[in-house]
DNA sequence: CTGTATCCGACGTGATACTG
DNA sequence: CAGTATCACGTCGGATACAG
């Protein structure tokens, strides 16, 4: 029922930063990148690996609240898109490191942006919930 | 090109490259916004409302593949989160406009940044997707 | 150490019907 | 026109146990 044949064909990348919504196919394309940022733990991770490659556990205890299924689905979900390397050393015990790709390292930045803005506008963003929810229940 | 131009309270924000992660407490708080860019909608809704003040039918219809219920959520979020305000003209039929606020305004800079770069680096993810499921269905 | 498989609850999402 | 309520379904996310 979702069309799932996203024929962007774009020829200017190059588009002007006015909207990025020139048409819905190519927004849904966006949003599943947009949809991986807004994953509970991907942007963690890639945060993570900003410094550098780590292994698995490295990883898992840096997060500390992340299960370990959410940290290989993450890291797999991670790798799917190109964003991560994932290099196994068929040493014993196994080990395997996570490092961020060019375009993972790419995509760090915006990032960063949208998580600077979120941390320095957090406090507006956290009196306008209280505001709403205060308004919203005592009403 | 990035939006770096953000009034940031904190002056180291802008200049080390080091990771955003202060503190764990602070990473939870700014995981709340991510989550709402990575909302499947609420992106598209600050979208559509750049232009300027738009009517509930009026997003449903530009969105097409939202269902009513999900807009209503959608703006609700929005507005608890003080990004957008709702405006009731009490007439017959009833009209509600809902509208970019000044923090919603600046939230649709990064994101249009991070949008940018999606739409940019679009062909690389898919190919990168194609790559990961053919070496991982067939192997 | 680094995963995978399974169960299970919680939540997001949509379809539908109803109200003001 | 704008919004709410309810139900049904799928997926997400965590805990645990197991395997290489």
């Amino acid at each position: 029922m979702r069309p799932e044949h996203i024929d962007v064909t774009a020829p200017e990348v190059t588009a002007p930063p006015r909207r990025p919504s020139p048409d819905h196919s190519d927004c849904r394309a966006v949003a599943s990148v947009l949809a991986r940022v807004g994953d509970k733990w991907s942007v963690f991770v890639i945060m993570m690996l900003i410094d550098g490659p780590k292994r698995f556990n490295e990883l898992k205890r840096m997060i500390s609240g992340i299960s370990q299924r959410m940290l290989t689905l993450t890291l797999r979900g991670l790798e799917r898109d190109g964003l991560v390397t994932r290099t196994i050393f068929p040493t014993i015990p196994p080990r395997v490191d996570y490092e961020l790709t060019d375009l993972g390292r790419g995509l760090a930045e915006p990032v960063k942006a949208l998580g600077n803005w979120a941390f320095t506008h957090l406090p507006a963003i956290e009196g306008a919930r209280k505001q709403f929810d205060k308004r919203n229940g005592a009403d």
